[in-house]
DNA sequence: GTCGTATATTTTACAGATAAAACACATGCT
DNA sequence: AGCATGTGTTTTATCTGTAAAATATACGAC
């Protein structure tokens, strides 16, 4: 059932508990119900986790889009433009790399692009000639202060459907799986 | 109302002020302590959100991958197959791209990859000979089958980080987000 | 019946990502 | 100094996804 959804509907009056409901308006519950149907012995109980993050971050990302698509910039090049802002001084590939976390590859290809933009520039380094530094321009620089209000504030509007202790939990309880699973799986580099 | 504060784990705890005082490990934390540093009047409280679910969901779908590749299977893929298991009948290509939530052209590509690896079978519409069915093969539904215990339980292993009450917390509020957000993507789209 | 429009699917052209190889250079050992 | 080895970065080949155009077909008005 609740194959061809044409919309979601989700006329919820109250304000649904929140608290271990598996049967919400949302495409996952209808999902997992679909799977606990067919295969009733398998715990679906991760679904309702990851699927949901997965499926909330596809839709956020989407949202996101539409801010930064205004100022000609997609999300890894937005990403790349904050690493250097936020970190206030020159990065290399590499570090950029892994602050971003793309390979290596993808680095150099947006650098490119963004330097013929005008947004980043490059030297090389004196000493060690194989590493490159890369800093924003002053437009660079100005583009991003410009998006990132923009940014937030939309932000704030896509997650302003939860109630504000809901979204402190919510910040919270993935504050705390992200720790686990950065440090379960292969140290990464933690904030210098 | 959500509440449920019980779980002490993930807050701030060094945090006595009423400002939330992101001071986790994980890295978004460090990414938006940067960002105040750099931007002290901006609410950044957004990012801590969608950050993290962003993040969350590259680190689990990297995992998610290990599974599935044993199987052969891109994420793209198995949720197509799924999509035919979990409904127990044939689906339209166009069923199959809202069902999976991608474009029509990349189930297009899936299917005939599909096909040619004998796991999905097509067949023409016999009244509207535009459309095309989809089903299953044995082979299909057998790997589909025979993969989604283990996906369930490697899930299962990387949610184990939480503890049972913090993951059904977490499963809740994600379905709040989720299904608010399905329901209110379409309105948001203008805003600004 | 024929025509125009709507719908379902596929094709085409292209942007973007990755892995692996290639490249350039540094560093340490002898 | 000369060479082996490791590291930082870029290139190449390839793959996947998407947007837009193309294709094929149904449906309704006339």
């Amino acid at each position: 059932m609740t194959a061809t959804n044409g919309t979601p509907a989700a006329g919820d009056a109250s304000g649904t508990s929140a608290r271990r409901e598996a049967s919400t308006a949302d495409t996952v519950a209808a999902v997992v119900r679909q799977w606990r149907a067919v295969h009733p012995e398998l715990d679906t109980g991760p679904m309702e986790v990851i699927g949901r993050i997965n499926r909330c971050a596809a839709l956020l990302q989407q949202a996101e889009d539409a801010p930064l698509r205004r100022a000609g910039l997609s999300r890894p090049e937005f990403d790349l433009l904050g690493a250097l802002r936020r970190t206030g001084h020159e990065l290399t590939p590499g570090e950029l790399a892994r602050e971003t976390f793309s390979s290596g590859a993808a680095v150099t290809k947006r650098i490119k692009q963004l330097t013929e933009r005008g947004l980043v520039e490059r030297r090389g380094d004196t000493r060690d000639r194989r590493v490159a530094h890369v800093r924003l321009t002053d437009a660079g620089r100005d583009l991003v202060d410009g998006v990132l209000p923009e940014q937030l504030a939309y932000e704030t509007a896509v997650l302003s459907v939860l109630a504000p202790a809901g979204r402190d939990d919510l910040a919270g309880l993935l504050a705390e799986l992200l720790s686990r699973l950065e440090g379960r799986m292969g140290a990464l580099r933690a904030g210098g």
